[in-house]
DNA sequence: GAATATTAAATTGCACACGATTTAATAGCG
DNA sequence: CGCTATTAAATCGTGTGCAATTTAATATTC
């Protein structure tokens, strides 16, 4: 069963089970570490997420955020109304074409901007990467989940 | 606002909130890689990592099943509750300590130990990773991991 | 040895993820 | 114009994650 191969079967079992359940994992770790920071700002990571992306462009529609966060409505949805009750995004239809939904930050918004500029410095110093691993970790994670969503599994 | 720094406080934030989302968006693009593969096994992703474990070490504790996975009870119980269902563990209260609660593989539940074998390559394929970047990437993303457990935050 | 503390799972409540379906609106086409 | 196809969100159901609490059992301590 394993004279094909110079590695034996168990081995590679444990290889790239190893890498996805380093990733699965990690992501958590990231998640708890974030938590503390976030509950001051009253949002969980994905909700962070999504005000990171409308702090760099205002007005987007649902499906353009979820292009770049990788999730599909059926994740934004529920998720932005939770904003929106909080009082940080408005959801608003298109009058043009009423499939669309814009989100757009409101005042208390936008100033939660400011007081989530700490959070990435606590998170760095939680990390104690170095500004090269840093770098080339995140390039290499990047790169990764490039060959992944182009899979032709 | 930005004097105190070589680096602008916005290109900070980009840089850890890059690693940060590149793992979390790539954890969450692995387990779409793996759904077609563990549909045909009847496992979640979550599930198979809880198989992996039972394989290589039969009859653990519900805590020491979550010491591996970085999991707690409240996520374990009715993931092997599922897993039970499904007819691949026995969850055994303990006679000794009734407190404690061993997970055991039926025989189909080691049995499916076989069919699994040929996720790990299916999954290699699609990460396209060469085997030294693989070993690379798993090691600095262990290290980041190890980190953040142990952080002070 | 009865009261207290600790431990191990289970439970509860909330918030994702996501496949699949549904709803509603627009586009396209004969 | 009317019919079909496509698109954009929303909805639904299942399965995590996890903090916090509860339950039950075992240890400990006076």
């Amino acid at each position: 069963m394993s004279s094909k191969h110079s590695t034996p079967p168990d081995a590679m079992m444990q290889l790239d089970n190893q890498l996805c359940f380093a990733l699965y994992s990690t992501s958590l770790a990231m998640t708890k570490v974030y938590k503390p920071l976030l509950d001051e700002l009253g949002l969980t990571y994905p909700q962070y997420l999504a005000m990171l992306v409308l702090w760099e462009r205002d007005g987007l529609m649902v499906s353009e955020l979820g292009e770049q966060l990788y999730l599909d409505s059926g994740t934004l949805t529920p998720l932005l109304k939770r904003l929106e009750v909080a009082g940080y995004i408005s959801r608003i239809r298109d009058v043009e074409d009423e499939r669309r939904v814009y989100i757009t930050l409101t005042s208390s918004g936008r100033k939660l901007k400011t007081r989530a500029t700490k959070v990435p410095s606590c998170i760095l110093r939680a990390t104690q990467c170095s500004l090269p691993e840093l770098v080339a970790l995140t390039n290499q994670v990047q790169s990764l989940r490039k060959r992944l969503v182009s899979s032709p599994i």
